[in-house]
RNA sequence: GUGGGUGUAGCUCAGCCGGCAGAGCACCUGACUGUGGCUCAGGGGGCCGUGGGUUCAAAUCCCAUCACCCACCCCA
């Protein structure tokens, strides 16, 4: 029985790196420009640092985490997010200490055991960049406006920044919110879907987002998150008033969606998320917010944090689905033909030269194939040039050399070879 | 976790009211001795996802199972 990739997981094949490489490249250039430091933490985390920060209620702790013990008995897990481990790291290595604002980014691997479908892996990857030390509205702005200049920066258009403030744990704000939803949905629980019904004990105001007009109604009638947050004796009304105000200044542009609620418990005041055209079920291909609280809650200092996350996988999709995949770019390059044994030694010599010179150089093995099956090899491979190397051409030390996009060939001294190649390349 | 769809050549798929396994693309070889793309001719390649059942006979009908896809859910 053929062994195939593990449910959920997928290759990444060479045709298809080179995006994943120019999509990385200019998200690196513009992280740089926004002062933002590469950090890479382990895949496997203790289990406990994603109950704490997540939330164990969240469908991501409580069913979708890769979760086993390790030979001593404790239990780890591979990195859902990369929000919690960051904040880990900032806070085990204290990063406060530091004086700055720890701005740090990651590019990796995350894991979750829901089932695939169109833009949804197990193993999927994530581009997520953290604030961390900063509890100022203009830290959000920030980084919105980074999210979108890396989004602009991959080729991304027709995508949609939906923003929201989901306030905090106040008396006056959310928690208050909470407890009077709480209280007027009990009385309209029977017009809830099952899905919502089935919400409604534990984490209640993930209801607001539900996408079924029966549920819409109830909730469009009941108590509003927006007004609350408008009104709060906390800071979260004018919180979210300044970041509008800095994203217009910034040319941001963004549509407020009053449900927009996340799935991550550690979220407070400002949410967004970025949706793409064209993408099926799985539309989201970023989303962040700020996390002020969660720092704290890992037994780090109290300072306040926003990040956001971008899903490679999804992005790639959206990309292709906006025609942005960029024909491939022909290829330079050199074939070395070899016609019967007496040439190998002499190309084993300058491919090797040339390669030192940063030539990219296919080299024929087989030198019984025929010189036309080697031909259409260099062709495939779409390589300028072919080398080719035989009896005629030991006997008086040259090689032919063969340009297949002007269909020329000429015969050149051996010594003359190399340079002449690799002036031919730049 | 729930529902629907699909599993046949390397790829995309046809064949499915049971009767010898097919096409296009790709690959290999050849068309005056050592010259690519185009054309023409030939060729290799299949446990018809897996296991069971019905039948003289199963890719085809039935049951189970697995995988993939899509949607719900969830989320990036």
């Amino acid at each position: 029985m053929e062994i195939k990739t593990v449910r959920g997981m997928k290759d990444i094949l060479p045709g298809e790196v080179a995006r994943w490489e120019r999509v990385e490249q200019s998200a690196r250039s513009t992280l740089r420009a926004y002062g933002f430091e590469e950090i890479r933490t382990p895949v496997l985390e203790a289990t406990g640092l994603f109950e704490r920060a997540i939330g164990q209620a969240t469908d991501i702790v409580s069913k979708e985490m890769y979760t086993f013990n390790e030979r001593g008995g404790a239990s780890v897990s591979l990195r859902p997010e990369a929000t919690a481990s960051v904040c880990r790291a900032y806070v085990e290595h204290h990063m406060n200490s530091e004086g700055a604002l720890a701005k740090l980014y990651l590019i990796g691997p995350m894991f979750r055991t829901e089932r695939p479908q169109a833009g949804r892996q197990r193993q999927f990857h994530q581009i997520s960049a953290e604030a961390i030390g900063c509890a100022h509205p203009l830290a959000d702005v920030e980084m919105i406006t980074l999210l979108s200049d890396l989004l602009i920066g991959a080729g991304a258009d027709r995508f949609t920044l939906l923003l929201n403030s989901v306030g905090c744990g106040h008396e006056t704000c959310r928690a208050r919110f909470v407890t009077l939803f709480t209280q007027y949905l009990k009385a309209h629980l029977p017009s809830l879907c099952p899905e919502c019904r089935g919400r409604y004990p534990k984490r209640v105001w993930r209801i607001l987002d539900c996408k079924k007009e029966g549920c819409r109604k109830v909730t469009r009638g009941g108590p509003s998150l927006a007004e609350h947050i408008r009104t709060a004796a906390c800071d979260c009304g004018r919180h979210f008033e300044t970041v509008q105000k800095g994203l217009k200044a910034s040319g941001v542009a963004f549509q407020i969606e009053p449900c927009l609620v996340r799935g991550l418990d550690y979220y407070t005041k400002t949410a967004f998320e970025v949706v793409a055209q064209g993408l099926g079920a799985q539309d989201a291909v970023a989303a962040g917010g700020r996390y002020d609280g969660l720092v704290e809650l890992l037994g780090g200092p109290q300072v306040g944090g926003v990040g956001m996350a971008i899903g490679l996988e999804r992005l790639m999709l959206a990309l292709e689905a906006g025609g942005k995949n960029a024909a491939e770019e022909a290829k330079g390059g050199v074939y070395v033909a070899l016609l019967g044994e007496s040439g190998v030694e002499s190309a084993l010599h300058f491919v090797r030269k040339l390669r030192e010179g940063g030539v990219p150089c296919h080299m024929a093995f087989e030198t019984s194939r025929s010189l036309k099956s080697q031909l259409r090899e260099a062709d495939r491979l779409k390589l300028r040039s072919v080398v080719m190397l035989g009896e005629r051409e030991m006997e008086r030390q040259v090689v032919t050399v063969k340009d297949l996009v002007a269909r020329e060939q000429k015969e050149l001294p051996i010594r003359e070879l190399v340079a002449y190649l690799t002036r031919a390349v730049q």
